[in-house]
DNA sequence: ATGCCCGTCCAAAGCGCTTTAAATTTTTCT
DNA sequence: AGAAAAATTTAAAGCGCTTTGGACGGGCAT
């Protein structure tokens, strides 16, 4: 059933049925009934194709996933971020198209969306350090929200939703520097994206405040899958002087290194401390008890569903200047962190 | 640029050019090589939307993920099978539109999507027993196939790819019995859903025809997060008659098993035999090293990407009868199993 | 030359919707 | 009652593409 259709069932014209059901004021309000119950009773709803052809709006964000192509994690960071952000799609009546991009190939993907028309702006993942995708959508006037900032291009220029990383990972080297610790190790994720060299850098001024220096050795940095999370921390703990304490950079990570360990004969939380970032991916919830990991703690998905908002709002609105949000991580003291022994 | 613009630009027809384009034969050879050049150096698209309207195909495909609206787990095995999926869209010129949809309005949502036209085709994820969108979406005309199969409805009525959950757990429940286990509780996932159906009925079988019989009270069903893996295992190992070996539905549930092995002073592999069921989610691989986990293998990114070409293939050949692919899983040897030693 | 075919190109219709401009009906005011 | 204003409806254009049906001219056989 289509427009047409609909409007030949009901005596009227297209116009007048079309106006009824996109809620205009000029036309009668018996006349709205009829056809809306008409569209119910047909199960008619506009072809999206045929609306977003005539009004220019394509009624859809674009998600566009970094992958490299060999290593191919699919970080679930970036599905419980989708997941957030769908339900903001889902009640505005907007779309969500997916694309992951190589990143050989990751400039013409862009080109090629913004020229497509298939979305009206695009979500902007794991930015790197220097990020040309920032300048690329600002010429191509295309919307867009980073999910995080870049340090390098002037952060006021673009729209972007970032938790604080500096802050997180220093107010949690600072609890374990209170709890003793003064060897520490930081396993962090790949240090050419931002929220990366944010967390090392609150790490290090957290360790610099208070005399201390960060040793090169154990500093980790790579994807945060659980193998590597364990090679790193069982590595540190191979060490002669191994560290007291771990800051890991996510939950999954996090796995490893506990296993790492218990690999050597220690326990979490007595013999070595582990403070993580955790997103607060819904498979590791555990409701109500003392969780496992003390850690700095902010919904990814929340993050997600405000991002949506964002961009809807900066879609809606082309006038208005860029828009940022700036959100505070929780430490939460869990199971895994205690006092120095040595 | 649109294709007006462009084909004013070289002086030529709109018909010309959009043939010229899309590798239509009666176009002559040298005007091709300049119009596709001419197109390459303005940076035209053509429009998607435009395209699907004059064409009546959307060049989309819906994946439409299903959430219980109050636990809202989004299980990452989603994810990796979209991640395998959307490298098959990408090659073909097919979007990917996610959606999310509660229980509730399940259907309302299926009737919205097929109707819109903004997809021709969806893939259905975790299929419940006697599934009703299976009836519904035959009746609604819109091509789909399933990931997984539903043993209620006639299982070759419609298009699906599964794996064979029952032989794989049926083989994990032989290996652990044949290693003198007796008694072993089953971690399962949601058994309102097939995958976990069948993954029960392949363990009791195999207890069956060796002449044991599953303990009720150590079959645990459930969504398969690390908490309800971690409860369920503890729950499991504080009775008198603990089970010596745990057969468990998922890497992420594992994880808590593990925990609660650990826990409990055992260790896994010696005291505690663990095999799981392994989707190979690509943040936990671990390159080369022996496994953690005994576990039954299959990649679920793998599914995606082949599930992805059935559909395109139905949709191009929508005469063909229904496809279906039977994966089996690959039982590997990890460190969580060993003799039973009671 | 004539007619025919083939290769190449084009004008115009149509996909299903929104929206402008105008027509028609109804209400309001004098 | 008649004119003006307001309310309601409609015809038609247009969004950017594909595709049908035809036009045009050169090469070939007759």
């Amino acid at each position: 059933m289509n427009l047409k259709q609909l409007s030949n069932q009901l005596g009227l014209s297209q116009t007048t049925v079309s106006r009824a059901l996109n809620d205009y004021p000029e036309v009668n309000e018996d006349t709205r009934q009829r056809v809306k119950l008409a569209a119910l009773k047909h199960n008619y709803r506009p072809n999206t194709r045929a609306m977003s052809l005539a009004t220019g709006k394509a009624m859809a964000i674009g998600h566009i996933i970094p992958m490299h192509s060999n290593i191919e994690v699919f970080n679930p960071i970036f599905a419980e971020f989708i997941a957030g952000a769908s339900q903001t799609y889902a009640s505005q009546g907007y779309e969500l198209i997916l694309t992951m991009a190589n990143s050989e190939d990751e400039e013409a993907n862009y080109r090629s969306i913004a020229s497509k028309g298939s979305v009206d702006g695009v979500i902007v993942h794991a930015p790197r350090f220097n990020d040309s995708r920032i300048p690329l959508l600002q010429n191509l006037g295309l919307p867009f929200v980073l999910h995080g900032r870049d340090s390098y291009n002037d952060s006021s220029s673009y729209s972007w939703i970032d938790i604080n990383n500096r802050r997180a990972f220093y107010q949690a080297t600072k609890l374990l520097i209170d709890l003793g610790h003064q060897n520490i190790s930081l396993i962090n994720g790949r240090e050419t994206l931002n929220f990366a060299r944010r967390r090392r850098e609150g790490f290090c001024d957290a360790l610099g405040d208070e005399g201390l220096q960060a040793t090169e050795d154990f500093m980790y940095s790579g994807d945060l899958t659980e193998a590597n999370g364990f090679n790193a921390a069982s590595d540190a703990l191979a060490q002669a002087n191994r560290p007291t304490a771990f800051l890991v950079s996510s939950y999954v990570g996090a796995l490893g290194v506990r296993r790492a360990i218990h690999n050597a004969g220690l326990k979490m939380g007595k013999d070595i401390s582990v403070i993580i970032h955790d997103d607060e991916l819904s498979f590791f919830h555990n409701n109500g008890d003392t969780p496992q990991f003390t850690a700095t703690r902010s919904s990814v998905r929340d993050a997600g569903a405000r991002a949506a908002q964002m961009l809807i709002d900066i879609i809606d609105n082309p006038a208005n200047g860029p828009i940022t949000e700036l959100l505070e991580a929780r430490l939460t003291i869990g199971a895994s962190t205690g006092p120095c022994k040595s």
